[in-house]
Formats: structure tokens, sequence, C-alpha cells
DNA sequence: TTAGATTATGAGAGCGCTCTCTGAGAACGC
DNA sequence: GCGTTCTCAGAGAGCGCTCTCATAATCTAA
């Protein structure tokens, strides 16, 4: 259980390095010696040891997936398990290690930041997926200073030029003002997610430019800015429901599922009243009454392009440790991904309901 | 930015050991040295590479955090967070580093064990807590194999002697009980756990013994085991509804929480026509109608233990990799947490309700 | 046959740290 | 004044692996 590869070398007959050929799949072994070491290492049971392997490959084939958020938060989440399926998945294709990176709430800032500055220094990454999140700024550059090689799962506002995958949700935005135009609508509002994060404003950003495109007017009385939760997108029903808009996108199904909840104690009904679009289709989704029309996100798909991003970067700066990662001379490698729409039950035509 | 010890000494002007005195704290050196090598560190923002140094150290300092359930099913789990969180909390106290160690599910349980197989040999981890759950079984014997250093947080039933921090399943059954009599309740019933988990076979011993302590029989139409999932309490309250018992303690907030729907769905008030004590004492149970009368099990306090309880394991084997670690010859250490009572409105008074 | 390529293996120098051993000076006791 | 004990710092041998380079053995081609 726990030679080293001499050991086994002495007892195959041959020399370290040819253990660890036949270990490594080298080339230039005679069958008979490479079954002979064989033999060898599966009667004891031999694994390399992965930490001296790690040292003297300056590689240590693990990533990290950090999510900047307390323990406890993230398992209430929609976003993250997919994200970490993904990753995993990945992972396992690519023969790598994963281990999901926590850092769970210390009451002041430093400590935090020291448990990072941990994360970051350990050297037991080869690199980082970070799952972008309200407070993941000031993590992102920790990692550019501490020259750490990660890709981002969602753009960061405050350093666009990072190695990141999106989806596309000013694409996704559109679709939605297609689908409810060509459902009849021109009476459309909107319930937009927080400022400071990317998919927020993109969102937005989208449904401006997709009004825009169909020459039609937005009441700014119809635009309400939520958090991306279920609270907030009550809050914003109430808001809307004495006045509302024959149709709205809702930048998260969390917020639709909250506004659908609003409508429903002020008598409105969806979507006889109100058409909904909203976005991310998480199972949630499927699940209200009625079941949301959502613009389809591929989380678990962004885990995997990260991962594959995130090797590839680590390939390209093979010589480790030279010079700043994550921030090649051409720009930063950007993905995105598309999204879809999703047809359920919180849309209908204009003309069905003619009573507003 | 990515120098060794050895760039530093020549940029101080000393010998690469004395640079690892001052980044270990070691005796000996005169402060103005140690000032003028500190200097030199702060000044090209230097850490050590924590692989080097786990190679020469024999020790990395980082231990795994193993649930053998896929990545999806972890996130929708009451027990798993606390326990994560407490893990994560004992490792900040105790400086090391904490990976959560997912597994998410190949179709192949060959792959599964090849991944797993993974996780034990790369050396990555001084030692694994293992939240223990149905199947993790087949992984324990593989960490017995591999000669891991382990601790279980739940005891593992097809393994009594293990290392393991487990909460006292029959003393807060007994508490239950106890709680039920002393409100004047004779006829109790209970909704088990699964016989092949050790929290559902420990209660369901602690409420036999308990009855038998207070000379009650339990009539066997009122013992009726779920597996401590919300639908399994549900289909068990419903089997129970017909005739129910005067009092219930079910082994699991889930559980009870489905039984009351079930009753509700009869007509049955709880408390008012059946008392019921609950255990887990997770969030859930406060906000359920009525909030659950519960025996509360230190989740994230068995995390903490279970950290602290693998540290010794590993430092008093501390020549690491002699012998199979974890079966230390005077008995795996064992440790049993107390629960606790936690009264709220889903219990009263037989008297209060002498309709039955 | 002999030079030259090809195949197969070993020797040994790292990877970046830790830690023991050794020794130089300074302080101390008698 | 001379051992003895501290205090301080460097030399160097690992930790267990990888990988280049040198070398030996075998196989061509002329």
């Amino acid at each position: 259980m726990a030679q080293t590869l001499e050991q086994i070398a002495e007892l195959a007959g041959v020399s370290r390095a040819t253990v660890s050929r036949v270990i490594n799949g080298g080339p230039y072994i005679r069958t008979e010696v490479r079954e002979r070491v064989m033999r060898v290492i599966t009667e004891h049971n031999f694994h390399p040891n992965a930490v001296a392997r790690s040292l003297a490959r300056r590689r240590t084939n693990a990533i990290g997936l950090l999510v900047p958020e307390p323990v406890g938060r993230l398992f209430n989440d929609a976003y993250f398990p997919p994200l970490a399926e993904g990753v995993a998945a990945a992972c396992h294709d690519l023969d790598l290690y994963m281990a999901l990176l926590t850092v769970n709430e210390p009451a002041d800032p430093e400590a935090r930041g020291h448990l990072y500055k941990r994360i970051f220094t350990s050297g037991y990454h080869d690199g980082i997926v970070m799952a972008s999140s309200p407070r993941s700024d000031v993590v992102t550059k920790m990692m550019i200073d501490f020259g750490v090689t990660f890709v981002l799962a969602g753009r960061q506002l405050d350093y666009p030029d990072l190695p990141c995958v999106d989806v596309d949700n000013v694409g996704g935005a559109r679709m939605a003002v297609d689908h409810l135009v060509s459902l009849g609508h021109s009476s459309i509002g909107t319930i937009a997610g927080p400022a400071y994060m990317s998919a927020g404003v993109d969102r937005l950003d989208g449904f401006r430019a997709a009004m825009a495109g169909h020459d039609l007017t937005v009441d700014p009385a119809h635009v309400i800015e939520g958090d991306f939760t279920e609270q907030s997108g009550f809050a914003a029903g109430l808001q809307l429901a004495d006045n509302p808009p024959g149709a709205l996108f809702i930048a998260s199904d969390m917020m639709a599922a909250g506004a659908m909840r609003a409508f429903a104690a002020r008598g409105l009904r969806v979507p006889d009243d109100v058409s909904i679009v909203s976005f991310d289709g998480f199972p949630l989704s499927a699940t209200t009454h009625p079941a949301l029309t959502t613009i389809t996100q591929p989380v678990a798909e962004s885990g995997r392009r990260a991962v594959e991003m995130l090797i590839s970067l680590i390939d390209t700066l093979l010589p480790r440790g030279s010079g700043p990662a994550a921030d090649g001379e051409n720009g930063a490698p950007r993905l995105v991904l598309p999204v879809a729409l999703t047809i359920r039950e919180s849309t209908c035509r204009r003309d069905t309901h003619l009573r507003r």
C-alpha cells in the first residue's frame, strides 16, 4: 500500500524509470518487461503518490470549483447544482480531479480573504472555475493578483475582459420579446434582474433592444428592477398589478413565480390577463401554475465548457507560473452559449383576452 | 509570484533553510534576519509551493468531505448543508484545507468505483470525513482496502467498528417517548426510519426500549417503517389515519411533515387528535403547521467533531502509511453527541382531547 | 562487415520544500 | 583562560516522482 516506485522497480528487477514508463504508458518497452512490472504493481496494489507526481510534473490535474457564497446558501440555489454537475461530468471525462471549494462566511472580511488566499496560493489546483455571483468581484481581483488561472461561469461586470463562458442573455431576452410580439402583444413590460449582475443588465439590454427593434415603446412604469429572488418578483408583481402590461418578460423563473403569486393575490390571471415569459428554465419553471414559458439556459453545459476552456488555458500556459495568467495577449477566450425558448402555459395570444 | 524558497533566500542573502525557518516560525533567528527575510517575502508576494511542502512533510493539511451521493441530490438534502458547514468551520479553525468531494453518478458502478479509487489513492488528502448514506457501505469498504484514514459522520451498520461521530439516536427516541408519556399519553406509535440505516434502527430500538421502560405495549399496527422521506411519511400517515394512536414518534422531520399532510387530508388534527414528536430539528420543523416538537440533533457539531477526530487519528498515525489506518488496536474512536428535545406545537396533554 | 538508424533501459538531475546535522560565535561559569 | 552551553545559520540529504540524456542492444541498408 505504501510503497514507492523505487520499491516496485526493485521487486520487478528494473529501474525506477522503467516502472514510470509502464505506468504512464511510455514507448519502447518490451511486452515481457511491461507485463512483469504490471504484475508486481497489481500484486502490491501500488498507486503512485500523486503529490510527488504533481511536484515533478508541475501539474496537479486537479481543478477547483469555487462559489463565493457561504456553504449554506449554495444549497438553496437552482443555478449551482447543475453547474456543479456539468463541471463534475467534464472532469470525469477529462480524467481530472475536481474539488468543490467552499468558503463559509467568517464574520470579518479579513478572515474570508485569508481563506481565499489559501485556496489561491495552495498550488493544489491547476486552475479554478468560478461561478460568478454578486460578491465574486473581490474574489476575481484576488485571483488576478495571485496569478491564478481561472474561467468564470457568467460574465463579470467589472472585469469585462476575463476568460468566461456565458449564456446568450441578450439573445434570450430578444427571443422572449419576439415570442410575445408574435402572439400579438405590444404592451410589454419587464421585471429585470439587478443592475450589479451581468445577467441582470444583459437581459434588460436585450429586452430594450428587442422592443426598439419592433418599434415598440416601453412604459417606464412597466420596468421594475428585482434581484432574481421570489420575494423581489412578488414585490414587483404587486407594483405592476394596478396597471399591468399585457405581457411581461421576467428575468428569472423565481421572480416570475413571485410575480404570479402577487397577480393571483390581486385576481389577475396568467396568461389570460398577463402573458409571462421568464428566464432560466430551471425545474421550478415546469411546476408553477401555470407552467412558465421561459428562456432555458444550458447551465450544466456552461460547467462543461468552462472546464474545457480552463484546461486549454492551462495547456497554453504550460510553463506554468510564467507571468500573469488568464490575460492572453490576443484577448481572453469567451464563449456565449445559446439559449432556447421553452413554450408552456404562461403565454397566449393577445386577441384571446380582449378584456383589456 | 512564481519564485522559490531558493530565490527568496538569495535575495535576502541567507540560506534556503533560514527562509524556511522564518516562514514556519522556527526558533533561533535573529530578529534582524527575520525581518529582512519577511520584507523580501512580502515584497515579492511569495507563497511557498504547497505541493512541494506536502511532499517533504508527508502531510497535505487538506481533508476531503465525501458524500457518496450524486451532486444533484446532495443539494436537496437537509442534513448535508449543516454538516458541510460544521466541517468547513472546523477546517478553518484548524487551518486545514477542505475539499468537498462529489461523485456524480456514472451509469455503471465500475466507473463510479474508478472515481472513488482516484480520490482514495490521490494522496491529496490526509484524511476523509464521510457522511454516511444508504450507499456508503461500498465506499467504506474501499476506504478500508485503500488504507485511507477516515471518520464517518453517522454510524455504519455493516461496519460497526469504525471511527465515527454519531448522535444519540437511541437516547433521542427515549426523550421523545418520555415527553409523550409525561403528557399523559400511553397509546404511542411510531413511523420508523429504514432498517438499512443506523439512524433508522437506533431510533426504533430507542423507541421500543423506552416504551418497555414505561411498561407500555406498542400495537404492531402502530409501527410503520418509512425511509425518512416526506412521501413515505405521507403513506404511513394514510395507513395510520384509520385507527390512529394518541401520539406518534416519527423518526424524521420530513416524514412528520408527510404524515401531517396525510392526517390533514383525513381530517385528523395535530396535536388535538394525534400528538407528534419528530426527529432531526431541521429548519423545516419550525415552519410546518403546527410547528413540530422534535428531537434536535447537532449536525454542524457532528461535522466539527468529525474533523477533530480525523486530525487526531492522523496525528497518531503520524509516520503515515504504516499499516492499515483507522483500525487502532485499542478500538476505533467513537463519539455520540447528545440531542435535545425542542418543544413546539405538535404535542399536547392527553387529557385536553378527551374525544378519543 | 560497418556505419547508421531504431528500440529498449538505466543513470541521474531535478521539482520546491523540510529537517537533521554540523559548526561558528557569543555568553557563561569556575 | 578554557571548557561548556546557548544561539544562530548553512549544508545537504531526502520526499517520490518525471524526464532528459547516455548507453546498450538489435535491426536495417549499403
